[in-house]
DNA sequence: GGCGAATATGAAGAAGTGTTGACAAACTTC
DNA sequence: GAAGTTTGTCAACACTTCTTCATATTCGCC
């Protein structure tokens, strides 16, 4: 309850609590005229002047000179945030693929590669295919891993503090791989591994169907379910890293509920077993009876354990998302009707934006936000030491 | 993500944040001298000095002149915290009584009153209650409504964002009670009505059995269960203030738990529905066949909500609280083993050690939290305007 | 084409805040 | 009583921001 040490702020420092102040209005934002940025950080116009010459001479801002105008007046100078300082690498190690993503500091994705893997990959070959996504990625955007100020690996099962899955992972001998490890000789910079539903989570809250919620629930749908919380604004792991992981509980149907869509009567023997969902989705939704009953029981299933998670939480918004969220027309209606019966407030049921992108993209996000809280809450300095978390 | 209108810091802003962060560094530590100050909180001797006179000038400190000191050296003025500059109410509405706390901004509780309510008390007579026990504190302690910074109410059943328990609520007719009005005649201050599992969970973080946590979940159990969440050290409402009522689902067996105790065979009819809780545990203790399974039942459908939040959640700490607490002894071994079963990283479960006070504590903690944003987020200012939550 | 309005830039001076260093005051210890 | 130590106070200094004014550049209008 009590912060124990408080800082007092000197007369530096309040130079430096200016300079991220610039920085944060300078980012999110179009090239500002300094009388912008006076305007929207309430600083007078002088201040900004030199805080952002400063921040241009740092490497953090780019001048654009003032050009022709629409406006009437003399043409403003223009500054620019330096989205190009540095990239982040967000990687998606799902079981069928291993998709990486380069972005700058905005976000912005250059590049992404994605590097099949069989599902029964042993670790080293699943390695090998990150390391192949992730080369591909920084060759063809021309960049050298020092240009990397944070790397985000998205992994299936819960997340421990060291950054390995010994709880559970349904990827062949991958308890025991420790990813942190394995990328450190190649990059100095943080190196974070995160659940993939949580990855999700933020993604969507960030650039996905929850960009307008700060309380959000996204259940990630498909042969095996999880869930990723955000939390007045901030995704929520848990003390042990192992927050959403409602499915663990035998009462809420979780670890049975896709059995019903693989074990629907009336699959050809053509379709593999992997692709079996997508059959039923399809044909329940030409009116296959036996299909429609499968998808009804499995979104009944789906919902009990939705419904543990926001009465436990009161969310703003359900994102149902995943490989099964293609199907969203089929589970929608009936989802939120099930919700209806079992909670007490019923919050927006929303299909995911992003799709299967989803996790990737939130790896990059988590990324960025690690950046953000080493770079831009203490002082502005350059990529920070090697981490693990 | 983004916060839209930064802040800049200009000067006399400099100088208010430095004010607040003395005033900061002088709570929660004894009578501070300039230099111990000074060395809390980075700022130079004759800053903190200035700073500190003009807390005193302005009410937020008072000044201990130099006695007689056993160290070396010129003996040195002390500043305090002037706790006594404003008070706070915490009260517990509760089914059987209404308890109220008076507490100083140290949250040094002064004065407390029980009233008696019966069970089936109609909304004007708990009001009336309510009322005797917020007048008699105010008397007994010799203050003065003006002198109440901020009232918090606790009440059973999910609040919403006007204060009222539209959603459920145990007590007969309450759903229509509209506290903050009935209070605002009285009071010009912040008036907050909250949940009360929601509070007790506050009071354990606070000075209770999770005050080393910052991840808890707190399952208070009576004949009815609730739970109260704190994630990050902050608690967390939910978007419509229903976080927690896990119970209502009906897979977890919150709903149809207490009825193991209320039905067990062999409670003698001299006791009453409301004791008989209270008596299986006894019997239980001494070894009565039938009372020990009841309990064992009891913990056994217990676990399951408790379970489905610790999923959810993966919270540190699991505090046992609420009205069977003192039976905490019979419960505490089962509820760990249960949930060891069902969970997939397991908290410490723990027994509450506030007892019944928990919720007007928590009211009482609450209030100051209210307190802390209002006067110290934003600038040093004596009691803010009345508003509701 | 010239003029005025509007906006941006730049520089100087003023105000406010924190820091450093010095010194007297007050107390303990030898 | 002298030395040593810590405190309270003061003045000089450094730094940051704000205000104000003069200057530069461009557009629209006559």
């Amino acid at each position: 309850m009590t912060d124990g040490a408080v800082a007092g702020v000197d007369l530096p420092r309040l130079r430096e609590l200016n300079s991220l102040t610039i920085v944060r209005a300078l980012r999110d934002h179009p090239p500002s005229t300094v009388t912008e940025l006076s305007q929207r950080t309430g600083l007078s116009r002088p201040a900004v002047d030199l805080i952002a010459q400063n921040l241009v001479a740092d490497g953090w801002a780019t001048v654009i000179e003032a050009g022709t105008s629409s406006a009437v007046g003399r043409p403003a100078r223009r500054y620019q945030f330096r989205s190009t300082a540095g990239y982040v690498l967000g990687v998606d190690v799902g079981v069928h693929k291993v998709l990486a993503l380069v972005a700058d500091l905005n976000g912005e994705v250059l590049h992404s590669h994605r590097a099949a893997v069989a599902a029964d990959a042993d670790p080293q070959a699943r390695l090998a295919a990150l390391d192949e996504a992730i080369e591909e990625c920084l060759t063809a955007t021309k960049k050298k891993p020092a240009d990397v100020w944070a790397v985000t690996i998205g992994v299936t099962g819960p997340v421990d503090s060291s950054g390995r899955t010994s709880l559970f992972t349904p990827l062949p001998g991958w308890d025991q791989v420790d990813l942190p490890a394995h990328l450190a000789g190649r990059f100095s910079c943080p190196i974070i591994v995160e659940n993939d539903c949580k990855l999700a989570a933020l993604a969507e809250r960030w650039k996905g169907a929850a960009s307008d919620a700060s309380d959000v629930i996204y259940v990630l749908a498909g042969m095996r379910i999880g869930a990723g919380l955000i939390l007045d604004g901030v995704l929520r792991r848990g003390y042990g890293g192992a927050a959403g992981e409602i499915g663990a509980l035998k009462q809420v149907r979780w670890l049975a509920a896709p059995s019903h869509l693989e074990n629907c009567p009336g699959v050809p023997a053509s379709v593999s077993p992997d692709d079996a969902a997508a059959w039923v989705f399809e044909a329940a939704r030409h009116g296959d009876r036996a299909a429609k009953t499968a998808v009804s029981r499995y979104v009944k299933d789906l919902a009990v354990g939705a419904a543990a998670l926001v009465l436990a939480l009161d969310p703003q918004v359900v994102i149902y998302g995943g490989g099964f969220s293609r199907s969203a027309d089929l589970v929608l209606a009936p989802l939120t009707a099930e919700l209806q019966r079992l909670c007490l407030r019923v919050p927006e049921v929303r299909a995911s934006t992003l799709g299967a992108d989803s996790v990737a993209l939130g790896a990059i996000r988590l990324a960025l936000n690690e950046l953000d809280n080493r770079l831009f809450s203490t002082t502005l300095s350059s990529p920070a030491a090697p981490t693990v978390r």
